[in-house]
DNA sequence: GTAATAGTGTCTCTCAGACAGTATGTC
DNA sequence: GACATACTGTCTGAGAGACACTATTAC
């Protein structure tokens, strides 16, 4: 039967913002095929355990960077005979938002973090998928509270908007994206918790917990 | 090798318009599992010829429904070790959308269409494929061109109009849709065909060749 | 005080949608 | 002629964006 000679895998593109630029979550690779590069986290899905392709991303998550419960969702199915070295194969990919919070309490040595903008080389078409993930990213970001899961939990109004800005929505100012904030009423103000600097304190949000996946016709 | 006990499979929702409904394209099983039920057209990957699990999807179309070249998009990758009663299971599926005309000319015994509003329970999780599909096909409509492939190639813009309607889009004028129309670009008329009837002939209209795969940030 | 950013009020101009009117075929 | 639908022009109200103003901290 031809199927035996066709394997599939998960692979997870993992982000979050560090210093305003995007970053993806990377693996050193230790064994061949690509010994030496990096790749994505991911690996075989185990069928005896795994409940479907989801829950073998979360595995592969918690396992290779300690990460549970993030922003998770099926990105794009990568196949062919070529893609990797060992045969006709199946990659099932997802991408993953985290705080960056998150990413730094939780993670172990497993992984490193590189920015989007600056990639080597990486195993398999795993440049490709990273690229798709940002196209995706940038296109749900439009009319999505997707940007919300990039900041750290708590965050202020500004902070958000420059991280819709970043992913590519054109800039407004700050009267049309607080009366947007308003209006889809996504986020709800942490009661007397504030942001201090050299200016008037800055009211800190949170993403409404019944929010947590909306979109909308258009929101930037 | 815990992915051997793994196998993976393409299935192909095919849609088009027929009667102002849209329907979907079923394969009638004669072998078990779900033998004399209804099923999407499908089948394993063959890793010997397919490039990859869309020339998969292509083949499996051209051999089962004699359709070649539709609008085809990959839709999701459906697993788990209980959708198939044969063990754990990948469907990575695709949809495709025809021309009726296209449809009644070509296809073969093999294939029925069924209105997607009153399906029959179908094989595996089939029915929940086809409701992924019309889902993704109402909200890529709203800023697509995804309608026009439904119609046959040669249209008016009523007709276009009461399918943008049909897939979900509020209802808008007459003229508000043509001037969307006019904006957009993506049709151009052709020249001296006309449809009849008993009232002013109504323009025919063609999608343009560099505008076959465009969206835009909102049409209706 | 100054600097810096947070946050709000208002004005205007564009454009989506409503509506009404004209065009052109069949019968 | 009637009728049906194609197609076009104009008006208006809502809302997006521009801009100016006030608020409150650090220093």
């Amino acid at each position: 039967m031809s199927y035996m000679h066709v394997f599939s895998t998960v692979d997870v593109v993992l982000l979050t913002l560090i210093d305003g630029k995007v970053h993806v979550a990377l693996v050193k690779r230790d064994k061949e095929p690509f010994a030496g590069s990096y790749a994505l986290p991911g690996g075989f899905v185990h069928a005896e355990t795994d409940p479907d392709s989801r829950g073998a991303a979360r595995r592969v998550l918690s396992a290779k960077a300690g990460i549970t419960a993030p922003y998770l969702e099926q990105l794009y199915t990568f196949s062919g005979p070529d893609r990797d070295p060992r045969g006709w194969s199946f990659s099932v990919t997802y991408y993953a938002l985290v705080s960056p919070d998150f990413i730094k309490a939780r993670a172990n040595a497993a992984i490193e973090l590189f920015d989007v903008g600056a990639l080597p080389e990486l195993a398999f078409d795993h440049n490709k998928i990273v690229e798709h993930a940002m196209r995706r990213l940038s296109d749900k970001s439009a009319y999505s509270v997707l940007p919300c899961y990039l900041l750290p939990p708590e965050f202020t109004a500004t902070e958000l908007q420059s991280v819709y800005e970043l992913l590519g929505r054109k800039p407004s100012t700050k009267s049309v994206f607080r009366r947007i904030l308003e209006e889809l009423d996504f986020l709800e103000p942490i009661q007397g918790k504030f942001q201090f600097g050299a200016h008037r304190p800055a009211q800190m949000y949170r993403l409404k917990e019944d929010m947590r996946r909306a979109t909308f016709d258009r929101l930037v």
